[in-house]
DNA sequence: TATTGTTATACTCTATAACTATA
DNA sequence: TATAGTTATAGAGTATAACAATA
């Protein structure tokens, strides 16, 4: 596969400019995602939608059922079953049961999970920061609040 | 699914500017490419993959060969050849031999092809348009620029 | 030998829907 | 009846590798 080519060619000359955004915008996305997901592979032996099960619970040292995981995650129930399955296979996380309600248990991270994550998460802020070190600090905090408006206008519209 | 978490919530209070910066642009941009996957195959029954080969053919009237195709749509060689295989058959686009090689084929778009990309691409710049309504004119020139730095240091650092 | 494209296969990620157990 | 979670299945989307035809 050649980097010479990549989303943002799709556009041409006389596209628009909101068009010609979104592709550099998804171009930029695209690419520091597949690196993450790259470098989580090969450092890590994990992916993306297990690190973010795993970040979920370090935010929650209570816990999260399944529903809320869900939830959060923002994917259907049975695939957080497949990712805690492999998870909990792995000894990172635990499914504790609830005396009051034993139609649900409580997902947490183990010892073990809780060491593993941070560690994980440590490099994966490292790369982050190695991936916009062609933004200023003042330049990063300027997009983040366009963003931020942006995101509301999404929230509204979709 | 809530509308109330999205993987910006996986950052928690004390990270880094880069982390939340990097969350926050990923959250918007997913957002928006899953409006438009699913826009696609409400409207029209098809598939962003799908979309850019017809987009990269708008752009080279000659015809592009299946290498050149995976090389721009930066997916392999099997892949290709099966969305190919969809859009012929589809009547949207057609495999050309070459006498003066044979192993491989120009692929063109067919002039019913031609007709439903535009209508298509028509249609996908109005979508683009309306969910980037957030920002000013002004403030998506700005992102454009921001973006075409940080894509020059991605080229550099990946 | 190297290249073009196809085929076969597999894995990740996701959704839907039927199902079980419990509330 | 409604809810929590599991299972089964399907379909994008992607990659790798073996293969046939041609250069």
């Amino acid at each position: 596969m050649s980097a010479d080519f990549d989303l943002e060619t799709r556009a041409s000359a006389d596209d628009h400019q909101a068009l010609r955004l979104w592709l550099r915008l998804l171009s930029c996305t695209t690419r520091v995602e597949d690196q993450i997901r790259q470098r989580l592979r090969q450092e890590f032996g994990t992916t993306l939608p297990r690190f973010d099960l795993l970040a979920q619970l370090e935010r929650h040292p209570d816990g999260l059922t399944m529903r809320e995981l869900s939830e959060r995650l923002m994917v259907t129930g049975g695939n957080v079953t497949g990712i805690t399955d492999q998870l909990e296979a792995e000894g990172l996380v635990l499914r504790e049961t609830r005396p009051e309600d034993r139609r649900s248990f409580i997902v947490r991270l183990t010892p073990a999970g809780r060491r593993q994550f941070k560690r994980m998460a440590a490099t994966h802020e490292g790369w982050i920061v190695e991936l916009f070190a062609g933004w200023t600090p003042a330049q990063k905090t300027q997009v983040h609040e366009l963003l931020a408006q942006l995101k509301m206008h999404l929230k509204d519209n979709t």
